[in-house]
DNA sequence: TTGACATATGTCAACGTTGACATCCGCTGT
DNA sequence: ACAGCGGATGTCAACGTTGACATATGTCAA
């Protein structure tokens, strides 16, 4: 009822009859301590249920905190829960914890979420960055030399390390697999706004695939879903087009999430579909669901590798790291025009 | 390049030609302070970007660190996922962060994390439990003051507060639909270790319903499966058994992923199959899933809510709060044996 | 004029830990 | 017998901040 004090350093010094210095030695295994000494630290730190306060000593030392702050647009999401894992996983055999916040897809939230990492002092920045906003409010910290990695989308107006789907390239796969299946005219259904990051690179790769196959570019074709319902919603309006698409290509997991699900509205299995990010249940569908896989754990081990070498004095140049994506054909995106 | 030291209170203090008391008051808007030396003040902060230690902060007034520690069992999944958003978003208006580490099941590293989180002083602890393990090591804790919320399973050996779905009505209340629609023989699909607190409970929700309706329990229609593959293993089982069941009750996530897929596999479109736990994809299905619907977000708020209150100091005795499910009725669910 | 009071600021110590340096002891080699 | 040395421990201050208390100046009522 009353909360106990937590014992401290010097309570367990005090107990055992030598100075904190001792007991600060035996516990980082410091220094020489006679084994009996050591014996009796030990049991009784066991005994009163010590417990070392890294706050304190992290200020001591004038250590960063040992812990990384990581900011995602949305924990729900499994692609960012993924990399959240992989991240973790990845820093946490060095001692390091992580520390998470959700933006929301906010600059406001993401910048609050920034400040209130910083005044812990932790010892890295991970940020996939909102859509909008500008990161040059970092700079200083980077001059300081904190280790700042952005993830999934590039930072705008600051220099500094960045991985990445390979977007653009596996847009381009996907697209083009399509048209090696005869397809001429091919739906593309992306995120609001046009203007994030990942959607601008996969349109252009579906655009590169179209100007190597010589197909024209017909931007009628081009719709927006930044849901599922939505994206079901343009399906539904695209192949109500006078002269409609035979295959969509649907440039992230909501997308294809919604075309998939406007498909079996319009009870249209003949239309191909091939969707970028995979989907838990995309092989029982019907047709199964072709998708270009992206790797979130690997975008997530990717970047704390990079912490972390940032951490042990790594001063190289910034880098950007593409992490690669993978056609998987199922069925979906096999389909050939009628 | 040269990583320059970052500005102290001191450092603002000397600039303005005050104390860093001033400062300090200034920052915490407590104690009369001179509105010109407060301009001056402030102006210096912005200028030398001065961010205060919360480290140092925290250790001087011997509060605890503003933050809570969250342990999932995996980030990846996107139910932990979603629970962890709906703590972060209800406890960060109140100035906390989320510090998560999973601990992939496996009560070592749940008690390693713990470790982690005490050491650090977090302000209250939250946990799901991993499926084996003994949380009588916590009990200093609780009597030292330190809220502790279990999420999604109650904790073993320790009176503590804990959130979890109303698994077993929820299980019945699925199972009854399927009575209802006029299934006698009913499989059950559920985790493995049927040790599992939710996996025990769902399980005896099913018998509820079979006990409520009058019919025999018949434990060769009971199957296990740690995972999607496996459940599709036990689906396909269970449809090749003699006297086969014309019905599946999937009790979780992966289980009743694996069982679309084992049914899809085998061609039986006509076998009913209610899951526990919704899926993205569940509508688009053929036939659509029916599911009870867990409520993830609410569960992380209905923590997150405890946990505040129990920070403002309610000492009332410990509660373990049922988060209501909800029968979404699809398809799957409502197709009569044959 | 005095002192009572409010305002504005300063001084000092402490939170729990550890780095730098000092001390004390017993042993060895000469 | 004594310097020299390594082992075991202690002393002290400092990390950045704030609580408790002190000081200095000005204002106003008696």
């Amino acid at each position: 009822m009353a909360s106990a004090r937590r014992p401290t350093m010097t309570d367990v010094a005090r107990e055992v009859g030598v100075t904190a210095k001792t007991v600060s030695r035996v516990l980082n295994e410091e220094g020489p301590v006679a084994p009996e000494t050591r014996a009796r630290v030990m049991e009784v730190v066991r005994r009163l249920g010590y417990q070392p306060n890294l706050m304190a000593r992290n200020m001591r030392v004038g250590a960063r905190d040992a812990a990384i702050g990581l900011v995602i647009p949305d924990m729900g999401n499994p692609f960012f829960g993924t990399v959240a894992g992989g991240i973790e996983s990845a820093v946490r055999e060095r001692g390091l914890t992580v520390i998470v916040g959700s933006s929301s897809e906010t600059k406001e939230l993401e910048r609050s979420l920034v400040a209130t990492f910083l005044a812990r002092r932790v010892s890295a920045l991970l940020v996939v960055p909102s859509a909008t906003g500008d990161h040059r409010y970092l700079r200083a910290e980077r001059e300081a030399g904190l280790p700042i990695v952005f993830l999934d989308r590039p930072a705008m107006g600051l220099a500094a390390d960045c991985v990445v789907s390979s977007n653009r390239e596996g847009a381009r796969e996907g697209t083009a697999h399509l048209i090696a299946h005869g397809h001429r005219r091919i739906g593309f259904i992306g995120d609001l706004p046009a203007t994030l990051y990942t959607r601008r690179e996969r349109f252009q790769g579906y655009r590169d695939a179209l100007a190597q196959a010589g197909l024209p570019f017909d931007k009628g074709l081009v719709e927006t879903g930044h849901s599922a319902e939505a994206a079901a919603a343009a399906a539904e309006r695209l192949l109500a087009l006078p002269d409609p698409p035979t295959a969509l290509f649907a440039a992230n997991n909501f997308a294809a999430t919604g075309a998939v699900v406007g498909l079996a509205k319009a009870g249209r299995k003949d239309v191909a579909l091939v969707g970028y990010d995979d989907l838990p249940l995309a092989e029982v569908l019907d047709p199964p669901l072709t998708v270009v896989a992206q790797d979130p754990a690997g975008i997530g081990a990717a970047a704390a590798a990079l912490v972390l070498s940032r951490l042990d004095g790594d001063r190289s140049r910034m880098t950007k790291t593409l992490v690669p994506t993978r056609l998987i054909p199922r069925g979906s995106g096999e389909l050939r025009p009628r």
